[in-house]
DNA sequence: CCAGTATCCTGCAGGC
DNA sequence: TGCCTGCAGGATACTG
């Protein structure tokens, strides 16, 4: 579900009503999730260490703790965070309820269980695997000039580059397929065989829809929402992703709805080369 | 090392 | 109506 922009979207949502506040307790069930859920754990660290602030690394969430530790979290496909009242009926797959004062509640929902959340002790961020394997932040200056020639070096498709956290850490299937159609670029393009400047004009048109997409609070499809429970505005302004069959709103061509390194993927056939 | 595929899991839409 | 299949915004363990 949530790419770098609906990520990005829950973090500024926690900073605003959850920063300062101290779990008070912590409850759910230790399901498999992408790593087990070590409720024990949590249960252990979590208690009594105020939640100092939110901070993003590609589709992941840390939440700092003091004192120090953090709280690791990915949403994976359908994973949600909630801000709810204590009273509220728990959604079905709630798999973990923080407990932040008498009013507040922090729920991880995640009915796929394809999302993980998990505690970093003190030094634990550096050496954790899936964090330190990340590539280059997206919309940070270094993209601009680091990324095309990483592109340019490898020899798969545009698209399996782009959704290759190793890389770029924050790109999934939806703006990875609107920042090559904004660029005119083949999702099956390798990018070996693709001029410079064009990947860097796709690493600027990657910068603009993610950038476009923040401003939006992301874009839902079907159930992504924000921790207050807003949805998110892009979806109206998503061009290509979802648009298989109807005209190309550049040259009018039909979309192609093709499949791509088991993703589906959109691109038109007449000016995407 | 690199590229491509299979796999984890539930919910839902569409075809019959 | 009900059953079946395939697909969904992701990451990663495999294979060759």
């Amino acid at each position: 579900m949530p790419e770098l922009p609906e990520v990005e979207t829950v973090r500024r949502a926690l900073e605003r009503h959850a920063a300062g506040l101290t779990v008070e307790s912590v409850r759910g069930h230790a399901v498999q999730l992408r790593r087990p859920l070590d409720l024990a754990r949590l249960r252990r660290r979590l208690p009594g260490r105020r939640l100092s602030g939110f901070r993003r690394r590609g589709k992941f969430l840390l939440a700092d703790l003091d004192p120090p530790g953090a709280l690791l979290v990915h949403l994976g496909m359908s994973g949600r965070l909630l801000l709810c009242d204590p009273a509220a009926p728990l959604l079905p797959h709630t798999h973990l309820v923080a407990s932040l004062g008498p009013a507040l509640e922090l729920r991880f929902v995640d009915p796929r269980r394809f999302g993980l959340v998990d505690w970093l002790g003190p030094g634990a961020e550096t050496r954790d695997p899936s964090l330190s394997e990340l590539g280059i932040e997206p919309l940070d200056e270094r993209a601009v000039h680091e990324l095309p020639p990483l592109l340019h070096a490898r020899r798969a498709p545009l698209k399996a580059l782009l959704l290759d956290q190793r890389l770029v850490a924050g790109v999934g299937n939806i703006y990875a397929a609107e920042a090559l159609w904004r660029a005119g670029l083949r999702p099956t393009r390798p990018g070996h065989r693709t001029a410079l400047p064009r990947l860097e004009r796709l690493v600027e048109e990657m910068q603009a829809v993610l950038g476009e997409a923040v401003d939006q609070g992301g874009t839902t499809i079907r159930d992504f929402a924000s921790p207050e429970g807003n949805f998110g505005d892009f979806a109206v302004r998503l061009q290509a992703y979802g648009h298989g069959g109807e005209p190309c709103p550049r040259c009018g061509e039909p979309f192609i709805d093709d499949r791509l390194g088991g993703r589906s993927t959109v691109w038109c056939r007449r000016c995407q080369r």
